[in-house]
DNA sequence: AAATGTTTAATTGTGCACAACCTAATAGGA
DNA sequence: TCCTATTAGGTTGTGCACAATTAAACATTT
């Protein structure tokens, strides 16, 4: 009994009931929907999430932007560089605490934030979705991330 | 006027308002939540998806993978590979249309179901959510995910 | 049958994501 | 002070994702 050779049936082992997959699926769709219209500015989608954080917060050290975007060193650290390289923003270690280090806008990566005015009001044409329905959802997500980043 | 060294405070361009980012967070959330679990099946979260489908359908090609998890053959063909190598699956094309490749579920792919039994709910108790809730969340998903997919 | 167009995978190259590990700087005690 | 532990980034290696290109098999048209 228990033959390894005959499946089992699962309901929850189905592809179509998880919600996992549901998420999974929409980020990268998500992403792609992003794709042309960040490419008229030459980033990518994580590319765009740091400008964010920058056209708000002007300087951050990567340990801040780690916990805002939950991504480590081993992401931030060459992605931030290739940023550093199209002169968009600087990197330089803190003078009071030599471990930290700062990124700070430049003014070609403040250039950028004029030709992004328009992404969010296109991508909420893709999304079919009125400003509301987003807020809401965004709402619902709230709380399961918090539970999972414990 | 507009100087391109003036931030322009559009709420529109703050992270915190992005829907984009919550789902992409919680993706990557979802994933390094799943880890745990797969690790005892050897398995990412990419190629537990393909033995989703394996273990309900036994066999599929590239074309119908691609179709149902939304992923092209640049990602599925090194990851199968992979697959391959380990026994849990094989690759060869079809007799009546060669240009087809089967990805057909081995005996060692049939026996990784026995251990994934658990892990759907083992997940849920992580999720701290209902299944009323995840489902509802999921149906919500669903029209977003098609309208993108378009 | 020959020419043309379409479909299906595979390949190549770039850029994330992240685990595991390493190093230097700092903080906190004994 | 010295010793220990902690913190912040960086490095390395693996595995996705995906755009762009290629090639072979199949379908269609003439």
């Amino acid at each position: 009994m228990n033959d390894p050779n005959i499946p089992l049936c699962n309901p929850l082992l189905k592809l179509d009931n998880q919600l996992c997959f549901s998420v999974y699926a929409l980020s990268r769709l998500i992403t792609k929907t992003y794709q042309p219209l960040l490419d008229t500015l030459g980033v990518t989608y994580p590319q765009y999430l740091v400008l964010l954080l920058l056209w708000e917060h002007e300087s951050l050290t990567v340990k801040e932007l780690g916990e805002k975007l939950l991504l480590d060193s081993g992401t931030l650290t060459p992605l931030l560089k290739r940023m550093e390289q199209r002169g968009w923003l600087s990197r330089r270690r803190a003078t009071h605490d030599e471990r930290s280090v700062i990124a700070t806008l430049q003014p070609a990566g403040r250039a950028l934030e004029q030709q992004a005015q328009e992404i969010p009001v296109q991508l909420g044409n893709c999304l079919d979705m009125t400003i509301e329905q987003i807020s809401d959802l965004r709402q619902q997500l709230k709380p399961i991330i918090s539970q999972l980043n414990k």
